[in-house]
DNA sequence: AACATCTTTACAAAATCTTTATACAACACG
DNA sequence: CGTGTTGTATAAAGATTTTGTAAAGATGTT
């Protein structure tokens, strides 16, 4: 249905285009950024599910850049790097990095590795499926299901759901959901949610009208049920 | 912040004893096992902060420990093994390995992945609430619930009661209540307080004639009991 | 091109906030 | 005791803000 996205984010075009061949015969959608600040700006218009990082890239420090992401992407970042050096690994973990992977890497062992950091971060304690009443989401599969038949949701749709779900009970700004489905820079598109918003529950609710699920907190966001 | 715990799994006692010093000097606590079953015993009856597990186990398949291990426990699970074996780390992480580290690892590295690892772990919520009799707020989900069913409260009306809880038992004066919910600006507006404490009392109150939550103090202000 | 999806605009509907009006209670004072 | 004053509570009308929805335009994909 939906396909988690990955950024890669290597000055070396031969290392991009192996990743990107790999990763997309694995069902993954594949960004790519040739630099450091082309690749900020990448995540922060619209944040992947897992970004790769090369740390040895031209025009910024690598570890700027990851510096620089982990300010407000929260999801996994995992560095690729020539440099078996043991203060770059540490230094690197230490600043937020997911997982740290030396070059040459083995193609089996690094998908290995992005399905873990995949799974850790889209469940809250390793769960691959959620309920809420009729309505069921599988979490690796990427597929929301009421009474029991597939709803057939856009990529944008699942993502909102799916941060819904991760956090039931919770009011969630609009601030917040914004910057996680749509990036830093879209903070104040308020309308874009409620339109977003609007579709989700003619999906998913019985009767849209009296939303059952999704509870809208006037002046605040939306809470899910 | 009490002490992480950190359970090793490994039949090497020169092996045990290196990780066991270098984990004692870095903070954590140390126990140790030196078969699976003993690991999995150990780690059923009080459930450490991470778990490093050798793979190479005498008794059991270092595999099958850590598929049983993860049927219940959710937390970090570090995998040491000698074999830098492609097929061996991918079914490790596959299985719900954390991380997969071959031996001889650099001992800094490995403190850097502990690290990474319990901090990705610690991130779930540590959610704060109060409760006074049958009124329970949950400030981080931003709900109140009455005898267990959330109240539909308008975003002023939360910020208020949130202000009263966080100073129950303390007599508020209109001013300070008004400056700030509404700002510097509105303090003089005592008759806004009046309707949103009405509005209040009749959804927190089972008698709003008699009120038990917000007691007004003629001349002065309100106490949050 | 045909299609799906995202973005933007416009307007109606709903919710919330502000203001006004009125009633009541407590109290002091002649 | 009656009267005026002060402070509080509540309802309800009016104003404003926020939200929901449809639909047109833009963009990207197959």
């Amino acid at each position: 249905m939906s396909k988690a996205e990955i950024l890669i984010i290597d000055d070396e075009p031969q290392i991009r285009k192996l990743l990107a061949i790999n990763l997309e015969s694995n069902g993954y959608k594949v960004l790519q950024a040739s630099t450091g600040k082309e690749g900020i700006i990448l995540s922060a218009s619209h944040p992947p599910d897992l970004i790769l990082l090369d740390i040895g890239l031209p025009d910024k420090n690598g570890h700027e850049v990851l510096k620089e992401l982990r300010s407000w992407y929260n999801k996994a970042i995992i560095i690729l790097s020539v440099q078996d050096n043991e203060t770059d690994i540490i230094s690197s973990l230490d600043n937020g990095a997911t997982d740290y992977l030396t070059k040459p890497f083995r193609i089996g062992e690094l998908l290995a590795r992005i399905r873990a950091a995949i799974r850790r971060n889209n469940t809250d304690e390793n769960k691959t499926t959620a309920t809420f009443s009729d309505l069921k989401i599988d979490f690796t599969a990427r597929t929301v299901s009421k009474s029991n038949t597939v709803l057939k949701l856009t990529s944008t749709e699942y993502n909102l759901l799916s941060l819904f779900a991760r956090n039931e009970g919770r009011v969630l700004t609009h601030q917040f959901i914004l910057k996680e489905i749509w990036g830093i820079a879209y903070q104040t598109e308020t309308q874009y949610l409620r339109v977003f918003v609007g579709t989700l529950r003619k999906k998913i609710e019985d009767n849209p009208n009296q939303s059952k699920h999704i509870i809208t907190a006037s002046g605040v966001g939306y809470r899910f049920i």
